[in-house]
This record gives structure tokens, C-alpha cells and sequence, in this order.
RNA sequence: CGGGCUAUAGCGCAGUCUGGUAGCGCGUUCGACUGGGGGUCGAAAGGUCGUGAGUUCGAAUCUCGCUAGCCCGACCA
């Protein structure tokens, strides 16, 4: 993309509404624009990080063997009703009437309506286990939205329930999810941990909350520090064999890591050698719970078993606050410049600064990069814009791309442009084909 | 939902106390000089001062209502 031709409005000072870092830097490099208290709109920038985030889970809840679908937003009230918590949701649930004066809402979560979808169609035991999951915008009419897309009103999230014969059948799909969370969360270049967490109002007894360390983080967490060293890494799993994930879930679970709302000091105590207790603050980014058969009870979701007994099946659901990973990545991956993305999140590959638009020899060098790197399957932003040297460096660090190819008349003088990384600031001059391929094996292996 | 605060140009703000018909910086447009960390000079465009009523010869400014937004707390993915 030529920056003249996108659309990316960046701030050069800070709007007084934004408190948190992620917030600041999200309406400076022109990603959101808010459309009222926590509702935004995505602008181009904002919408390429989400939507490359909505691709690694997607990939991931997949590779797990789960099945995505597409649920509505507005849901019929008769169905909560069913089950209860139409009135237990209280006023953080929007409700709306159409013109048939029937009851409606904006979904906050979808057990109910899923539930609906799977008893309508199965009813035998042959067909579990099935885990069917969609990534959707869900709204909480929250009473102070802020911190940005934090926590905002509307917010984008992938919701996934299991449905399972038994308990033990159910445990496997929690790990699944265990498994499949922390992939999901490492490829994006964050380190989540699982800790136990209360099950709050969507109920049960069985749930991890996922939580990324951020001093803005809205929850304070306990942990041994031997957590940090935890990598999922390259490991291959095999998400059927139930041995290999009930490993993964003991190795992540068995260190001591909690959020205030579960921390027992005593056990943390026992537990945890003096110096290796760590209190910190962190962002919550998932949430898995089992919660057997709260729902499929009451909204009769049975199936047949072997022995010829219709019983209420077993569930769990399981989130991603997909929205929300934007604010929680740029929290945990930021400077007083802006931004850095980790590669695997980053809305382009390479920025590339030509520092003479206009100078024929710079603009050629530039055309042809920008060819290359596309011919590598490559997604450059080529900043071609009538700007000085000092301009085009503020821009392209705050919008946090993490590599840049600076072009100038001066390198060009010697055939070399200079491969610069955000992260670290570290430049390294060579010709023009060999950043394109240096750029390109980074990413290889991304 | 309790407590506090704000609303003036795209963004950040001054002007309000003491009423007289709106200003600064950034950004934008045009021109020139520039060209390796938000450059310089010159010209210009852009505002029903959130909204409704009231007081007044006259309201951004005073009074009352309403709306929206922000901060602290409680709550929350």
C-alpha cells in the first residue's frame, strides 16, 4: 500500500480522553475513532490488526477441531427467558423491542442461542463430541466503558461451547481450549497465563482465566515467577490425544498463578518460596469454563446415550476477547514513540521511508522494493508522501510496524538502503535485494 | 449507580470570574525555499461557541433545564 493512497489519519498530539497507552496510540495512529461512550469504529490500520487477530484464531480453534458458524447479534428474549437469565442479567444487557413489540437483545454471549441450534438438530451420542465456536460482536451496556477498546460497550469476541457426552469428554474439550488459547496467544507474540478464576455470572464450577501482565491491567495477579519462563513454543499436538493435552494443562496449571478474586495466601505461601512470589497487574484476554449441564438442563439440549437414556449433555464455553487483544498487544508492546507489533500481528510487514520523494534515482529504488517485497507475498507500506526524513519516521513508529527499509540518496550512492527494526532501533545497511530477502525470511518464520 | 468535572475550528487549548459579536498552537490548502528524526518563510480556508429556554439594548460569557463525554469509586471479557 502507497501511504497516499490509504487512509490513516494519525493525531500528532494526544486526544484528552484517552487516559491508558493503548488508547492514546490507538486514536493517534488513526486505528479507531469513536462513535460514542465504548463504540468505535475501525478505521483501515485498526481494522487490519483485528482482523489478522480474528485469522490466527480462526486458524487455530480449527486446528483444535472445532467448527466455526456466524450467530446473529440480536437475539429473541424468549430464549433467555428459558433459561433463566433474562432477568438475572440485569441492566448490562441492552434490550430492544421491534415493531411487532416483541422482546429482543444485543447478545452479551450466545450459550442460550447455541444451545437452541444444537438440540434442534442432534439428539443422538453418535454425533458428539462437537464444539462449534463464532467470532462475533457481543455488546454489555457497561456502565463506565473506557480504556479504549479495553473496555469498550461493543466489543468483538470469539465465543466457542462444547457439547460433550460426559464429564470426562467435556474435561478434554476444557483442554482443548487450554491448548488452543495458548497457541493462539504465542503466535501473536503475547504471554498469557491460564489461572483460575472465579466463574462470575455465566456460572459453574471448572475455569481459567487467561491474563496478560500490563501495569494497566484491570486485575491483580499472584504468581510463582518460575510462570514467565513457560513457552508453549513449536510443540506439534495432537488435539485428540487426551494424554498429550492433559500434560500441556498440568505443566501450565501446576505453577501457582491467580487472579485476586481466587488467591488464597495461604496456599500461595505453602506453595511459592518467598522469592519467587510476584504481584502484578494484568489484562484478562480469555476465559474457559465447563459448566456441565447448567444449560442444557433447563433448555432440555439431551441426547441418547448408549444405553438408550436421553441425558442433558455436557457443556463449556470458552472466549477470546478478540477486540480487546488489540488494547491488550499495544500495552504490552509500546514506547514513547508508539507502538511496536510483534511480526505476527503487525497490519504490514515493512515500512519503507523514501527520504526524497520526488528525487528520481530514491523514488526507483523505492517502486522496486515495493515490487519485490510484494513479489515475496509481502504486505509493505511504502510511505511516498512530499514529507521530510523526520516526518516519515514519527509516522511509521508510531503505527508500529516493526521493520523499516529507510531509502536515501545518500545510501543510494553506495547501492545500499538501511534495514532498520522498531523494537530495538538497530540499523544495518545492505542493497536493496538483500533487505527484500532478509525481510521475507523473518517473516518466514512467522 | 454514588462523587467530581468538561463541552469554543479536524486535534490540543485560551477567552467565561468582570456581557460588547471569537483567538492561539498543531493539522489542512496554495506558493517558495528545503530534504537522514514531526524544517523555514509568505498567503489562505475552516467555528449556528453541545442543546433548549430565560435575563439583557446586546450572551461563548449570567440563570435554569436537557444532552453528550471524561475522571475516581462500585461493577465488568
Amino acid at each position: 500500500m502507497r501511504l497516499t493512497r490509504y487512509f490513516l489519519p494519525v493525531l500528532k498530539e494526544n486526544p484528552a480522553e484517552a487516559q491508558i497507552a493503548s488508547h492514546r496510540l490507538m486514536l493517534r495512529a488513526g486505528m479507531i475513532r469513536q462513535a460514542s461512550a465504548g463504540i468505535y469504529s475501525w478505521l483501515p490500520l485498526g481494522f487490519k490488526v483485528l482482523s489478522r487477530l480474528e485469522q490466527i484464531v480462526h486458524e487455530e480453534q480449527q486446528r483444535a477441531g472445532h467448527i466455526p458458524l456466524l450467530m446473529p447479534t440480536l437475539q429473541p428474549a424468549d430464549l433467555w427467558q428459558e433459561s433463566g437469565r433474562y432477568n438475572a442479567y440485569g441492566p448490562e444487557m441492552l434490550r430492544i423491542r421491534d415493531r411487532h413489540e416483541r422482546d429482543m437483545l444485543y447478545g452479551p454471549t450466545n450459550e442460550e442461542m447455541i444451545t437452541d441450534i444444537f438440540r434442534s438438530a442432534v439428539s443422538s451420542y453418535k454425533e458428539l463430541p462437537l464444539t462449534l465456536y463464532h467470532i462475533q460482536w457481543k455488546f454489555r451496556d457497561e456502565v463506565r466503558p473506557r480504556f479504549g477498546v479495553m473496555r469498550g460497550r461493543e466489543f468483538l469476541m470469539k465465543d466457542g461451547y462444547n457439547f460433550d457426552l460426559t464429564m470426562e469428554d467435556a474435561l478434554h474439550a476444557y483442554n482443548r481450549h487450554l491448548v488452543s488459547y495458548l497457541r493462539t496467544y504465542e503466535r501473536m507474540g503475547l504471554q498469557a497465563f491460564p489461572m483460575r478464576a472465579d466463574t462470575g455470572p455465566i456460572g459453574g464450577d471448572y475455569s481459567h482465566e487467561f491474563l496478560v501482565l500490563a501495569p494497566t491491567g484491570e486485575s491483580e495477579v499472584f504468581y510463582d515467577s518460575d510462570a514467565t519462563g513457560l513457552r508453549f513454543g513449536d510443540r506439534d499436538i495432537d488435539f485428540t490425544d487426551r494424554a498429550a493435552l492433559q500434560q500441556v494443562y498440568d505443566d501450565w496449571t501446576a505453577i501457582y498463578a491467580r487472579t485476586d478474586e481466587t488467591h488464597d495466601e495461604a496456599v500461595y505461601a505453602e506453595r511459592v518460596p518467598e522469592e519467587r512470589r510476584r504481584t502484578a497487574r494484568a489484562i484478562e484476554v480469555g476465559q474457559i469454563f465447563y459448566f456441565g449441564t447448567k444449560y442444557s438442563e433447563p433448555m432440555k439440549a439431551l441426547v441418547v446415550n448408549e444405553q438408550g437414556e436421553r441425558v442433558p449433555v455436557h457443556m463449556g464455553s470458552h472466549g477470546i476477547g478478540v477486540s480487546r487483544l488489540v488494547g491488550a498487544l499495544i500495552e504490552a508492546n509500546h514506547d514513547d514513540r508508539g507502538i511496536i507489533w510483534p511480526e505476527g500481528v503487525t497490519p504490514f510487514h515493512v515500512g519503507i521511508a523514501n527520504l526524497k520523494q520526488g528525487d528520481g534515482a530514491a523514488d526507483a529504488a523505492c517502486d522496486a522494493l515495493y515490487a519485490g517485497l510484494k513479489a515475496r507475498g509481502l504486505d509493505p507500506l511504502y510511505d511516498d508522501r512530499s514529507e521530510r526524513a523526520g516526518a516519515k519516521f514519527a509516522t511509521l513508529d508510531l503505527i508500529g510496524l516493526p521493520w523499516r527499509i529507510t531509502v536515501g540518496p545518500r545510501g543510494l550512492a553506495n547501492g545500499v538502503v538501511e534495514l532498520t527494526s522498531r523494537r530495538t532501533g538497530e540499523s544495518e545497511e545492505m542493497s536493496p535485494e538483500a533487505a527484500i530477502d532478509r525481510v521475507a525470511q523473518i517473516y518466514a518464520k512467522v
